[in-house]
DNA sequence: GTAATGTCTATAGTTACTATAGAGTCAAGC
DNA sequence: GCTTGACTCTATAGTAACTATAGACATTAC
């Protein structure tokens, strides 16, 4: 199969293999006559499995570890369910500090209604000095919430 | 005052503030005999005001264009507020996303208690074939959450 | 035979910084 | 005056996981 096959099968683009296989996730695939990437099955359980592991929020270096684990299975894994667990927590971990960034920005956004000119705006003027929330008030910053990555969820 | 100065009573690195001159976003300031930047109370207040935005959330472009309109304070400030608003969806999409990660992840972590040889691991075979989810089931994927950006949020 | 599509490599761009290197400047203490 | 340490300067490369682009070659459909 070649490069177009798989990734339509898998549901990725070209790209991300060429990607992954230089990321040394994927293995090197035969060539053809026109060094044309050659695929088996065993290369699309491969990307799939890394597919899978990139849908549940894993970074490239874990996929690796996994790889790496998946081709060893001989090996204990306790370490398996311990990355799990870790990612849970970091999962929890971003979604209270959204809901903390929401109340702020709800907040932020009851300040003006619109319309008006900007110098009587209260989100323009909250953004100059915003209020210290009582669950920020530890830092001299207004409040201690980290900016959020913006990209990638939503969409 | 210099760079070190306005980066400590900012609250930032002086790297950034660097980094958001180049960037357009904060003016060229003057300069000492031995080219050293010096900034007045304005150039705090601006700083001040760019951070506070990246603590809401919003993307360099954002804040430039959030300063040109502070700069021009006779324009209509609707905008600001549908920035907001849109802000807002933004994070409540992150968070929705977020939510099915994490039952997925606890899904997944219920395979196995850890302690196992690979081959056996449920953890590990889930990842090589999921099961489809109710609510991903219109991809041929497994689920059709996207990977979360798992930086910056958590620590 | 030709045109459209697919594949190849290599390189640069994305975001918001962070890290590093190498050089010059300033303030304090001796 | 000299040294030492802290501060500043510029320029460059690295981060994560791709995405986009360019230019060349191969295959497939008609």
């Amino acid at each position: 199969m070649k490069i177009g096959d798989m990734a339509k099968k898998a549901g990725c683009k070209v790209v991300t293999i060429r990607y992954y296989e230089k990321e040394g996730l994927l293995l090197e695939p035969e060539r053809s006559d026109a060094n044309y990437r050659s695929y088996g099955a065993e290369a699309l359980d491969r990307l799939e499995f890394v597919l899978h592991c990139r849908k549940f929020g894993m970074k490239l270096d874990e996929i690796r570890a996994l790889l790496s684990f998946r081709d060893h299975p001989q090996r204990d894994c306790t370490w398996v369910t311990e990355l799990i667990d870790s990612h849970i927590g970091g999962v929890d971990a971003q979604i209270a500090s959204l809901e903390h960034l929401k109340t702020h920005l709800e907040e932020l956004r009851h300040r003006c209604e619109g319309g008006l000119v900007g110098n009587d705006c209260g989100i323009m003027r909250s953004l100059d000095a915003p209020d210290v929330c009582a669950s920020c008030a530890s830092s001299h910053a207004p409040c201690a919430h980290k900016a959020p990555v913006s990209s990638g969820l939503a969409a």
